[in-house]
DNA sequence: ACGAAAAAGGAAACCGGTGTCAAAACGTAT
DNA sequence: ATACGTTTTGACACCGGTTTCCTTTTTCGT
């Protein structure tokens, strides 16, 4: 069917059709002003061959080209490809492209990389993931090298235009009033690294609520982790040894909260008899792991779709929210407390 | 510092070093054939524009991009991103990109979709996981369109050119000898989907592993799932109600294994006091299930690299294992069997 | 010091598209 | 038939690199 050797280019099109190249540059570019009858023709020429005009050039000729960038250093492999697959959403059907970049946020030279990256693949636009998206110097750089982008976060970052932007304060708010109705008291916190903005927000929510039900949050009940399983581990056990009488234990992220039922486990504390736990993010572990994990999920893909329209099609209405309602996904890990002595 | 406007071109380094485009063009290429001096010359020019030969104008005069494409249908997020690692790990350092592409092989349009996707960007290859990679159309339209392909998979699908290889059969063969010395001899299996050939490979390793050591393996010791969490818990719910004396179950991958997880804690059976699981991956589920799950570990990364390298760096070393050997990764998920009566 | 071969560098065309602007074709009023 | 305003179309330069091929310079043996 389709012939071998070199693809056809506009040439080709233009001399078999008869027209000049413009013209088939028309065509290609749906231009109003072109006599119906010119048009077909010439789209007869372009099935005929299979012509497909070649990005490459295309790119060169209107300075732009159609990639856009992931930037990322999320540790959650579920929440980057959810990202990736919204993005794709927003892309299917149209020229661009994702080209994916895992960043090292631990590495001094990441802001270097990063140029020499923006410098050598000139892309169109870059979306960013947090927890790098919060880094302040690394929009600056985008600004300074004229590459589009756009910031996933849970706090204010950026302008609208730059940000897509989950409201985690407000989310956690409203998750802890779940294990409060049901009568738990005592709640302990894991909450994410320094530094993090989610983290920051996520503990100001529950600490908000906290104060908003009038319960009392000693300072032992809140442990820091690193949003890796095995410091969930480590902040849990800490927790339980320090305050014993916690009945239920929010974590950060349900890496973290997957780390505390191991650690209710190795200390022989049954999930959720005796303490109940509540994870963030609604990553596949929190659905697998035994009991199955209530936790708070956030739309990663629509967010992520959003980003993307901002980038290659800003005035649709569909780029334009920058805020997205997370919900509750009540499973088996939050019970009432037992009845204590 | 850098200059804002336009990015300088070559015609820029030409004119203010004086000499010739073709000159800047040989010092980029890093031709031989150049005096030191005019080098050392243009070199300082290039520095002080802090130019960078712009990517579209290459690849359009060259007739060859440098985007890497990976086209994956694999349900394991953690599998997906750590090849993407892999193939960074390659490229890391040269002009190559990696542009992804996840495809669903459920659509009927799925071919369609990727020819379309290939004639729009051009690749220079495509890396293809599995289990999209078994699928020989697809591997005959890269052909046809002249794309550079390599195909990840657990058995000889291609020539070695275009293929990296795990031996899943010759993994689980091995791994099979492991709860047999512990004393089990009623193992069941979770295959995986008809059709797979990883699960042929893997359900194949099993048996002859079983017959090997003169081990009997009655049909309702093996039930099929398709790779899912879901399929994990049913099929070990039939599997155990049939055949109620197993005392070791191998899953055919670590998703199923944690459902086979979840399944014996609803039937109150404990692992792996009661019942032995092994998974296969070595997904992040795998660590953080409770008790800590054996499993067979596989080098995504590594595999990842070498199929990257096949397709850009043909010639080197690191581009030519085909083969790659899995190892065992022992937890805490395999006993002894209980002495039955 | 001279001529030939080798080395170094440049002019112009080319890759496959798009932008600008003027020319051709067309329709209509005079 | 002529003039004139629109609509369609085309010629040509340009985007920023590479390739081809040819000229200029350098090196070196005699």
């Amino acid at each position: 069917m389709a012939k071998s050797g070199p693809a056809p280019t506009i040439n080709d099109v233009a001399r078999i059709a008869g027209v000049s190249k413009k013209t088939v540059s028309r065509v290609i570019n749906r231009s109003p002003l072109l006599k119906q009858a010119t048009r077909e023709k010439v789209e007869k020429v372009i099935a005929e061959l299979g012509y497909t005009p070649n990005p490459q050039a295309r790119a060169l000729a209107l300075r732009r080209n159609f990639l856009l960038g992931l930037l990322h250093d999320n540790p959650n492999a579920q929440t980057v490809l959810n990202f990736q697959e919204g993005v794709l959403d927003a892309i299917r059907d149209t020229e661009f492209a994702l080209v994916v970049r895992p960043v090292d946020r631990h590495s001094p030279a990441m802001l270097d990389d990063i140029r020499n990256f923006l410098e050598l693949q000139r892309l169109y636009g870059v979306l960013i993931l947090p927890p790098i998206s919060e880094n302040d110097e690394l929009a600056a750089l985008c600004r300074e090298m004229g590459c589009g982008y756009v910031r996933m976060g849970s706090a204010a970052l950026d302008e609208a235009e730059h940000l897509v932007q989950s409201n985690d304060r407000e989310m956690v708010e409203a998750v802890v009033d779940y294990p409060v109705e049901l009568g738990h008291e005592r709640i302990g916190l894991i909450e994410g690294p320094a530094g993090f903005r989610s983290a920051f927000e996520r503990r100001e929510g529950f600490l908000a609520a906290m104060k908003r039900h009038g319960l009392d949050m000693p300072s032992e009940a809140l442990v820091q982790g690193n949003y890796r399983f095995n410091s969930g581990v480590d902040a849990a056990h800490q927790l339980l040894s320090e305050n014993p009488h916690v009945t239920a234990i929010f974590a950060s992220n349900d890496e973290m909260a997957a780390g505390a039922y191991h650690a209710a486990r190795e200390r022989g504390v049954d999930v959720p008899t005796d303490l109940s736990l509540v994870g963030f993010d609604d990553s596949p572990i929190a659905a697998h792991i035994w009991p199955p994990m209530t936790t708070v999920g956030w739309p990663i893909r629509e967010m992520a779709k959003a980003a993307a329209l901002k980038l290659v099609a800003p005035d649709t209405a569909e780029a334009q929210p920058s805020n997205f309602p997370a919900r509750l996904v009540t499973r088996n890990s939050v019970a009432p407390p037992a009845k204590k002595i």
